[in-house]
Parts: structure tokens; sequence; C-alpha cells
DNA sequence: TCTGGGGTCCTAGGACCC
DNA sequence: TCTGGGGTCCTAGGACCC
């Protein structure tokens, strides 16, 4: 072992990270402001109603598959009295918010993993306090936002993953598994089959498995030279994770993003150029609009387009990329660069299900190299105008004001006919308690 | 009839340059 | 018969995550 791995080891000896993951979050959203359906087979469907992408403990029991098409569930459904939402981001990310803040509240390093999951640093904290530290969390976040979550804890993330997936499937743990402290580790690990690891998909998981490597354990005490040269850099990394050496940092969460995708399936079939165009406008400005958010901008833009592939219509997909001269915020260029592009791909015949807008080459707007001739990303007419539009949408609502190419109907939006009220975000929708 | 959306990182291979 | 070598940059594709 060279003298970098050494100090690796050394420096990593006192880590300890907690990841708090919300139970089956986007059901428990909606349980929260709907209690009716708390034992209920309740599931949530994905934009356009198409996929189930979460369910309940209860719909879990009756076999109903992650991502399986809702259409082929529909007499499951019925028979079983089951639940379905079409999914409501606005009130996720809200509820998100929230679990979020208490986290934040009790830990000075907090990193936001996805809209239900968090990684907590707690190196510095007492070992001894830990299993209390993490119970009065879980407590305080039920009792102040409604939303049950599992906590796993570990000297590494993959470890802390680990111990939070042991959490959800034992009940004797009480949703909360502290691996950093556990006297046979390696028996715990013995219980996570390998497709459950963190950082171990579909496709190296069946490697695994044919080479005899099943399960954590057996993964923990793999060769280095084979895993680094079947499973890449990143392999031998979550191996190393495994025992329990940490070589996966907290993130700083106000990283911005190198990649900003919009896109989105049409609610039915497209075959009007001029409805291309309105959606491709809509999912620019849009993506232009989150290169504002994080105060950058986009060097290059990608527009792709593609038909149904579930139906036997004939096929089409394409994508084409320009490169800008200069990187830009501004929605007005983003949109007419990504017609153009949209117009260079578009093929009359085909009957469209999706587009979307892509930009890359993101970099920070301060970090600007700027042409010789050029005043900057914006000038300060373009960027007042931009300012003036994030504020008014800002305040009164998403797409308040657009660009006319948009258009008005947008009759190709997505469906979403069971979709619950706004309950945290808009007046209208506030709940209403009822004294008796 | 009906099949989601949005990210990251790594690697191999081609283009290009000297 | 022989057909340089090495470096960098970029992109596509494959793996993964939620």
């Amino acid at each position: 072992m060279d003298n970098t791995s050494l100090k690796k080891i050394k420096e990593s000896r006192n880590e300890i990270f907690a990841l708090v993951d919300c139970n089956n979050f986007y059901v428990s959203c909606e349980r929260v402001f709907n209690p009716v359906i708390e034992r209920k087979a309740v599931v949530v469907l994905s934009n356009n109603d198409g996929c189930i992408i979460a369910r309940s403990e209860e719909a879990k029991a009756l076999g109903i598959k992650m991502g399986e098409p809702a259409f082929r569930c529909r007499d499951l459904f019925e028979k079983n009295d089951v639940v379905a939402y079409s999914s409501n981001y606005t009130l996720y990310d809200n509820m998100s918010q929230r679990v979020m803040d208490i986290l934040a509240e009790r830990c000075p390093e907090v990193e936001v993993y996805s809209i239900d999951e968090a990684f907590l640093r707690l190196s510095t904290m007492s070992r001894f306090n830990l299993d209390k530290y993490a119970r009065d969390i879980r407590q305080k976040v039920k009792r102040w936002t409604g939303i049950p979550v599992s906590i796993g804890i570990g000297p590494t993330k993959t470890l802390a993953k680990g111990a939070n997936g042991l959490a959800k499937r034992y009940p004797l743990f009480n949703g909360v598994c502290d691996l950093s402290n556990h006297p046979d580790v390696d028996k715990m690990l013995e219980r996570i089959d390998v497709e459950h690891i963190w950082g171990v998909g579909k496709a190296y998981s069946r490697k695994l498995f044919f080479n005899g490597i099943s399960d954590a354990c057996k993964l923990k005490y793999a060769s280095d030279d084979w895993v680094r040269k079947h499973m890449t850099i990143e392999g031998l990394r979550t191996v190393w994770e495994l025992r329990g050496i940490s070589c996966i940092s907290i993130k700083d969460t106000l990283s911005p993003k190198k990649q900003i995708i919009v896109s989105r399936s049409f609610g039915r079939q497209v075959k009007k150029f001029e409805e291309l165009v309105e959606s491709v406008t809509e999912y620019a400005s849009r993506a232009a609009e989150k290169l504002r958010e994080q105060r950058s901008c986009a060097a290059r833009i990608s527009v792709f387009l593609q038909t149904n592939p579930f139906r036997n219509d004939p096929q089409y997909h394409n994508i084409a990329t320009i490169n800008l001269v200069t990187p830009t915020s501004y929605t007005p260029l983003i949109v007419r660069r990504s017609c153009e592009i949209l117009s260079r791909i578009y093929r009359t015949g085909y009957t469209y299900k999706k587009s979307g807008v892509i930009l890359s080459g993101i970099i920070q707007d301060n970090k600007l190299q700027l042409g010789l001739f050029e005043t900057g990303n914006l000038n300060e007419k373009h960027e007042r105008l931009m300012n003036a539009t994030d504020k008014i949408n800002r305040k009164y609502g998403k797409n308040s004001i657009r660009l006319a190419s948009a258009g008005i109907q947008q009759n190709w939006t997505m469906q979403s006919a069971f979709r619950s009220p706004f309950y945290t975000t808009r007046w209208e929708d506030i709940p209403v308690a009822i004294l008796g």
C-alpha cells in the first residue's frame, strides 16, 4: 500500500455519516394531507400518469413494481382498491424543503442528495450519542412535517446507505441502524445483496454475481485489481467504502449543475412543426431560467426529438447540438437558437412523443471569457429584462410572463388526471380544519 | 388508448497538433 | 515489406444515482 492510500486511511478513520431517507416519500406527502389513505395501497404516477414511481408498503405487498406502466396495473388497482395520484412536484418540493430545514437546524454539514434524501456528517459528534441523536431527528421530522424517515449511520457514505436499507427492511431497528458502532459489520453486510449496494447497478450486479460475489460482504473482500479492471475507479471506491475507508466526502450542495435538461413527453401525439416549436420554446425558456438561478451561462445547446418507441409507427429520433461563440443565459437567444436546431432535425411524416432541450458547457457568469468586442453575457438591457421576468414569475407563479412562441393553448402538455391540490403553496388549496 | 425526468462520472477513441 | 510518436481535447456511450 502506498503513501497516499495510507494517508487516506488515517484521515478517514474518524468519519461518521448518516443518511436520512424519507420513506416512500411521494406517497407519504399525499398521506400527510389525506389521512384517509393511511392504511391503503397508494401509488404515485410519473408525468403523463405513465409509470409508477412511488408505492406505499401496501402497494409493494400487492406486487406492484417500481417503474411499471400504470395502464398494465389497471385491473389490479380496481380489484384491490389502490389509490393512484398524479405526481405533484410542487407539493413534494415544498415538503422536502421542510424536512431539509429541520436537518439543517440540527447538523452543520448537510448534503441534500435528492428530493427525499440527505447525508449528514457527524464526525465531530460523540460516538455514544449517535443513536439517540438519530432517533430524535426522526421523531422531530415526523412530528413537524408528518413525513416518516429512516436513518442509517456508518463510517462511510456507502455504509450509511447500506445501514439505511437495513433500517428500512428490519422492523427491529425501529428506523435507525448504526453500522459505525456494530459488533459484527460483516454479518450485517452479508444481508445486503450486491444489487442493493450504492454504486452497483444492474450491469455490475450481474457481472459480480457471475463471479461469485453475491453480497456486500463478499464485495468488501474482492480483489482490488479485479474490481478496478471490471468496474473502473468508481467501483474500487465503492469497495473501499465498504471496508470503512471514506472515499466520498460530503458535497457542497450549492455546486452548480454542469448540464441542464428540460424535456417532457407530450400528453398526446404531436405531428405539427408549430406545436414542436411551442414545446421547445417552453423547455428552452425553463432551462434558461434554471441557468440564471445558478448564475451561470451555457456555451452549448442541444435539442432532441423522438417518436414513441412503444408504438408500431415509423420511428425517428435525432439530436443536434450547436456551440455558441459567447456563452449566454438570455432566454430569447437560447429559444431562437433552439428552434433553429429543431428545424434542422424535424422531419414530416412522424408522430412525435417527446422533445427536449439540453444546455451544457456551463460556466459561472463571473468566470466568463469575453470576446474582444463583447460586453458580457447579458448587456445591461438584457440583464434588466431577465431580472424582471424572473421576478414576475417567482412572484406570480411560473409562466406568468413568457415568450409568445410557447403558445397559449399548449394542448400538447402532459396529463395529470389525479393530481392532489397544492396544499402548501396555493391559498385556495390550503386545507381547512373543521372543529366538530 | 396508455410506458417519466433529470442528473453525475469514467473511458475509449477520434481529431488535431507538433 | 515498410507506414512516427506522443500529447491534448472533445465527444459518445455506458455505467450509475434518485
